[in-house]
DNA sequence: CCTTACGCGATCAATCATCC
DNA sequence: GGATGATTGATCGCGTAAGG
């Protein structure tokens, strides 16, 4: 095995060996960072991060007297019990305001919004929005690293194969499937588990996993290339690249979570792209990664680089995503990002990608403005409210910045079926029912009680609503928002 | 014999092309 | 014009083979 550092090429170390600190040493990313306040935000990032995830830290945040210090870091221990959970929820509840909504019987737009929007401030300050030191490196550093980390990687592999025998070929990763290495923060959604920490060797040795492993080795070295030519390529693309080896994009897909899992780098650095699904309209305007200007007057699609968006300006009071195209083509008829109130829709077309997911927690943190979320009252329109507001399982082990998990959901509620005529609800499948149990197994829906409970709910009556049920979809996202109507 | 790792299939939502 | 199937992207569950 040979000892990380000692390379004469000055490679970084394998991930799964102790990185994070070392990398950091070596890259001098700390001290990139820049003011004392970040030196002094990064700090308290461990009482809930794993040491090996140390490189995602906080943005340094404007201060705001009377705040303290996002978590209070008592355990030294850098680990993350149940207790800390109850008390990081019962103070989110606190930061929250969930208990407190504007107790007015005829609060105002402007009323709901302000306080919904102080809120969000407020849960920013309190756990203060990570920042992946991957965006702000120069195009050389990202450079070095990135190929450092891969070359690295399959020169160590070259050297065990050098002495077989000694130490068997293969890659290793967190089992990125499995819900129990993973549990949930109040802060910042799905984190990795710590006590668990459960790992997957991809072995050459093994008949079953072979295949799987050369395919692994293969894309590093798509990605090497991809970074001697200085281009970018889709996950599609790269199927077609290789097609008689991939034999199905799956693997392709399932290649590229595995490295972005192992080498702990967003998927974008790798310079694998997917094609961008979900649309957006509003007031708002920035400047993409190319320079070019968007406006989001009417439908648009998210752009494929989050990171590359400069000169931000919008005026909207809120953000609201909605599942589906075809309730989005609705709003859109309305006129409805610019009628009520100035704000921006957002819609992933069904489970949303990492793009839309990107741009989504961009907006969030840049413009500090509510999150509203209109999904269908079906265990999968839950689910996806989920994976907005509290990431995706194996997303968890990657670098990717998404969850937001102050986002409100407006409806369809289980609980409010009943409004409804017979004709517009549908019995829940067995397909339904199997979500509905996995549902709950989940560990932010043992946190939410009030999710928990709709889950139930619609368990216990056995229906479904989709939001095409509504008549205007405008009217009831207003109605909902006025009368403070929200989970 | 039991656990683990892995592959395959199923599912959802949406779009587009093709066929009747 | 409506029905159907293929495609794209994301996720979960189950069966199976390998290995201790």
């Amino acid at each position: 095995m040979a000892a990380p550092g000692s390379s004469p090429f000055h490679i970084p170390s394998s991930p799964h060996s102790d990185s994070g600190a070392s990398l950091d040493r070596i890259l001098g990313v700390d001290s990139e960072c820049g003011d004392d306040d970040s030196v002094q935000l990064s700090d308290s990032i461990e009482t809930f991060l794993d040491a090996s995830e140390i490189e995602v830290k906080f943005a340094p945040s404007e201060h705001i007297p009377g705040t303290s210090s996002p978590i209070h870091s008592s355990n030294k221990d850098h680990s993350f019990n149940d207790s800390q959970v109850e008390i990081e929820l019962a103070l989110t509840d606190h930061v929250l305001g969930t208990s407190s909504p504007v107790h007015s019987s005829e609060a105002s737009w402007p009323d709901i919004l302000d306080a919904l929007k102080v809120q969000t401030v407020h849960f920013q300050t309190h756990f203060p929005p990570m920042v992946c030191p991957w965006t702000f490196m120069s195009h050389e550093e990202r450079y070095q690293r990135v190929v450092g980390q891969i070359e690295g990687l399959l020169l160590s592999q070259i050297q065990n194969g050098m002495v077989q025998g000694d130490a068997p070929l293969g890659f290793t990763y967190p089992d990125y499937s499995d819900w129990s290495q993973v549990q949930y923060h109040p802060g910042y959604g799905l984190r990795p588990n710590l006590s668990a920490s459960r790992m997957i060797t991809t072995r050459l040795e093994n008949r079953g996993s072979a295949t799987k492993y050369s395919l692994i080795v293969l894309t590093l070295w798509s990605i090497l290339e991809l970074f001697d030519q200085d281009s970018f390529v889709t996950k599609r693309e790269l199927y077609y690249q290789h097609i008689n080896h991939y034999r199905s994009q799956v693997a392709v897909d399932e290649c590229v979570k595995v490295i972005a899992c192992m080498l702990r780098i967003p998927r974008l650095h790798l310079r694998i792209l997917s094609t961008s699904k979900g649309l957006f309209m509003g007031n708002i305007v920035f400047h993409n990664a190319q320079g070019i200007q968007v406006i989001g007057s009417h439908a648009t699609p998210i752009p494929q680089d989050i990171t590359g968006i400069s000169q931000l300006a919008s005026d909207a009071k809120f953000i609201l995503v909605v599942e589906k195209d075809a309730v989005f083509q609705r709003l859109a008829d309305d006129n409805f990002a610019v009628i009520y109130q100035p704000c921006l829709v957002i819609t992933g077309k069904g489970v949303p990608d990492l793009n839309t997911r990107q741009f989504l927690y961009h907006l969030w943190t840049h413009l500090k403005i509510p999150v509203l979320a209109l999904m269908d009252g079906d265990p999968f329109g839950l689910e996806i409210l989920c994976t907005y507001r509290f990431g995706s399982l194996p997303m968890t082990w990657s670098q990717e910045l998404l969850p937001v998990p102050i986002m409100k959901w407006i409806g369809i509620f289980p609980s409010d079926i009943h409004q409804f005529s017979r004709e517009h609800l549908k019995p829940l499948s067995k397909v339904d029912c199997a979500k509905i149990r996995s549902l709950l197994q989940r560990p932010y829906v043992e946190a939410h009680p009030e999710l928990k409970q709709e889950i139930l709910i619609m368990k216990d009556h056995g229906w479904k609503a989709e939001i095409e049920a509504v008549d205007s979809v405008g009217d009831f996202v207003i109605r909902q928002i006025l009368s403070q109507h929200w989970r």
